[in-house]
DNA sequence: CGTATTTTGTGATTTGTTTCACATCAAATA
DNA sequence: TATTTGATGTGAAACAAATCACAAAATACG
């Protein structure tokens, strides 16, 4: 059955990227060992959720100890099974797909984008350094590279059947740049990112911040006129 | 005092993100009411769902009339402040950069960006729609414009630093595409976009489901062994 | 070698979020 | 106009996530 699945991403794993990021950098410094506190600090977590996040992904350190920095990171490599390489298709080489294309880290965290799609002859003909194949190559080129997952960056209105076709030929997970909620099997995992709603919920928050400011500030005033 | 402040954005809001671009698409098909169960289905949330997140939000239906489409959408607007124009600075003009400073969507939804920023003289030459300014003309443009919000697209070493500054000169909110987690006061609004990390959970989910399934498949087995 | 200290790991508790269930109201109908 | 119908709005209940608090273990030190 197609529908919206909604694969919420745990706030847990989200943060155990946050925990990695920060000791890759801890690392580049010299550190080896960390307790839970510093790393929460660092990251802006308590210690006790440093803990149970560990927990819950069965990382053990030591009593009195902490963490072993390289232990770690090998623990978490396996959890995101980093020893191989990922192979991935993005489809749209529009702004944001040519972009993302380009995007560096993929590459340093072990996340190749082995071929890019596009339905314009004109951008096949781009040079770029990933070559752009016309989408009745996707098959061909999925079961070649063995690829899992894609990053779709096409327009609104073709998003749905692009996500459509990826699923045919054996994608199990997809990035999804397109603003529309893609329908899918149940076991298909969709990620949505929408860099309007990214923003635009800054500006809100700011906008509600500073209208609470004026408010707090109404209190203070309040206060200050009954003591 | 300087710190990593969580100004995590609720999901109640990132619903209301969802109901708008759905609310956007049925309009165009010329729909004029909505049920509550018909935008949770349309968005993957039940009813009630809905119904408490307006409620959060302070919109009121009709009492078995549902929700006229275009009065929820002028709501919608005065929330998000969308009667009015926001102005954004975008710093750094690298790959990601250039990518969103050409993003049309920010546009469609009244989010200009005004200026853009970069270290790199040679990016300042740069035939853009948007004029790419040296670091040191951010204060001047940042007041003329009333800029209250900016877009962070630089290296992870210079992320800090533009954050800083950035906030001297007023910027209350950032979207932050580098990968790091800026220190900044209470009252400043952060919101961290990790492209690698949103691609990486999914390649972690779809792994996970995979070795899932095959547990799955082990328990059909003993079933069928059993009956 | 025993005691003090420090940090982990995890039940218990609190806090937050989602779902349930139903009173309430507005429209439709008779 | 009275009655039925059907959707909202919201407390209460169930569920989920984060924090607390402390036993257990490992190290340091007298």
């Amino acid at each position: 059955m197609k529908q919206i699945t909604k694969y919420v991403i745990k706030n847990s794993l989200k943060r155990i990227f946050l925990y990695r990021a920060c000791l890759v950098r801890l690392k580049r410094m010299g550190v080896e060992k960390v307790f839970s506190f510093t790393l929460g600090h660092e990251t802006g977590v308590s210690a006790a959720q440093v803990r149970k996040d560990f927990s819950e992904f069965g990382i053990k350190g030591n009593k009195r100890g902490g963490y072993e920095i390289d232990e770690l990171l090998t623990i978490m490599e396996n959890i995101f099974h980093k020893n191989k390489d990922h192979n991935i298709v993005l489809i749209g080489m529009g702004n944001m797909g040519q972009s993302l294309s380009k995007y560096s880290r993929f590459i340093q965290r072990n996340m190749n984008i082995v071929a890019t799609f596009d339905i314009d002859p004109f951008k096949q003909k781009m040079r770029s350094e990933i070559q752009v194949y016309p989408m009745n190559r996707l098959k061909e080129i999925i079961e070649r590279f063995r690829v899992k997952v894609a990053i779709i960056a096409v327009t609104e209105i073709s998003a749905q059947e692009v996500a459509d076709e990826l699923i045919r030929h054996g994608i199990m997970g997809i990035v999804n740049f397109a603003p529309v909620l893609l329908k899918v099997p149940q076991n298909i995992v969709v990620n949505n990112v929408n860099l309007c709603d990214e923003l635009e919920s800054v500006i809100y928050i700011v906008h509600n911040n500073m209208k609470a400011d004026s408010f707090k500030n109404i209190e203070l005033l309040y206060k200050d006129m009954r003591y």
